[in-house]
DNA sequence: CGGCCATTTGAACGCGCTCAAGCGCGGTGG
DNA sequence: CCACCGCGCTTGAGCGCGTTCAAATGGCCG
């Protein structure tokens, strides 16, 4: 860690996440796993690091507000996102050792996370089949999906391709947009964090987004908002078939 | 499955990788599990499609012998190559709903691997803590860690350090390289295939493979194999550190 | 030998980059 | 209250990297 986080005790606000990962389990389970996560809260305000790469990091962090970037860096310091966590996504930032983060997570947002160790799991795990690790392992599969949809792009796609598909995959997993009818949606990123998302420079990223304004397909007109006019047209541009990505992307099991 | 694939009974050439996976099981346990493996073995011929994206595919394959491409390709039939599986590299082909394959996984060369569901696993745990499962996640961790260094330079390196990464990454994974002295190691891929990996066209790998050998710093006269000359400044066109490499490349512990 | 595929090399284009200037807006302090 | 500043966004100009298209070369196998 490397700022010093403020630990609280559970609080009422967070019955929501909380339900979101507790939906299927047992009672008991559900409710020593609430448990825990609050005994590991953790806050973070906007702008501020998370993790560092190459330091020592928990193995498992449940994200349960906010917008965390999951960054990697060049060393000529070049930042590339590799991910965007948001609830109820679990990031496990360290590698093979269990130890050290290959990760540099960034808190985009005001941030809350749980963190917590895998022997933790372990011993919550008293139902059979075991269910904490399943859902972990689906949250793993999901965010493979997500990073290799994201890596495709980013290798073969032209600028309006990987613009398009960011937007495109920020906008299901708000919900299918915060405002069903306009799909409209906060995104509380600066154009110079949606390049290093999109692996575009923010000149471009400007150029790109009005682009997209011009023909239509959506309103970048709002500042840290995007309202998507054309969902199909933007699909169509992000070079994406949307039913696919929707099945990629949610769990449709425990 | 895209293709009829051979089943066949345990042979002693399988010894090798089997080891690698059982070493620090239960003796018990490792033979159920290679038990498992030999149960279920495929095998493709080079060129061969194993997996397709979008079909049904088994949960985890385990690789234990030959180059394997997860590919994913765009609309427009442009493919990327998310990561290459070489053994002991464990894959999880589906996504959220654990059925259908987010990617496609094509034979670059002969390969055999064992494709199992996640209940077998769970019917082999009988140790404690459960230490298949376990490995299973170390697996994925350095699968995470590996994807992530490449989206990184995919999206932030010019073609030498794309190539230059992809270069080291295999040497390394290669133990260090099968001929030590030299650092030189078999490629066997065209340099098509070199592109989709690296994001780059074919036409551009050859320019950018020469202009590395012109530097001094690999030897790629022999076809389809590569000799590393001078692997520090490989390290620094990669832009990488070697020993954080090293250790995101490999386990340390189970 | 002929045919096929991989590789190499040249030529020219264009996408996305950098550099640079200007604008708009919110916050701060005189 | 307005002046000022800083930051983010916009827009223009020009460049260079990696692309596509095309042709030639080399290697392997029938």
């Amino acid at each position: 860690m490397s700022q010093a986080p403020v630990t609280e005790r559970a609080s009422a606000q967070f019955a929501d996440p909380f339900a979101v990962l507790t939906a299927d389990m047992a009672p008991a389970t559900a409710s020593r796993f609430s448990a825990l996560l609050a005994r590991n809260l953790r806050r973070f305000p906007a702008g501020t690091g998370i993790v560092a790469e190459g330091e020592q990091a928990p193995q498992i962090m449940f994200a349960l507000e906010g917008w965390i970037a999951l960054n990697k860096s060049l060393e000529d310091g070049n930042v590339q996102m590799i991910d965007l966590i948001l609830s109820p996504d679990i990031i496990e930032p360290t590698s093979a050792d269990g130890q050290i983060s290959a990760y540099d997570l960034h808190a985009l947002t005001d941030v809350a996370i749980s963190t917590v160790q895998r022997r933790d799991l372990d011993g919550l795990e008293i139902s059979d089949p075991p269910q904490m690790w399943s859902i972990v392992r689906t949250r793993a599969a999901i965010a493979r999906a997500r990073v290799a949809e994201h890596t495709l792009r980013l290798g073969q796609g032209s600028a309006q391709t990987r613009l398009a598909y960011v937007l495109l995959e920020l906008c299901l997993r708000l919900g299918g947009a915060q405002d069903a009818r306009t799909r409209a949606f906060d995104l509380p990123l600066t154009q110079q964090r949606i390049g290093e998302l999109a692996g575009l420079s923010s000149v471009h990223v400007s150029r790109t987004l009005r682009r997209l304004s011009r023909q239509g397909l959506i309103d970048a007109s709002e500042s840290r908002r995007i309202a998507i006019n054309d969902i199909q047209g933007l699909a169509r541009i992000a070079k994406v078939e949307l039913d696919v990505l929707r099945n990629e992307l949610f769990a449709t099991d425990v």
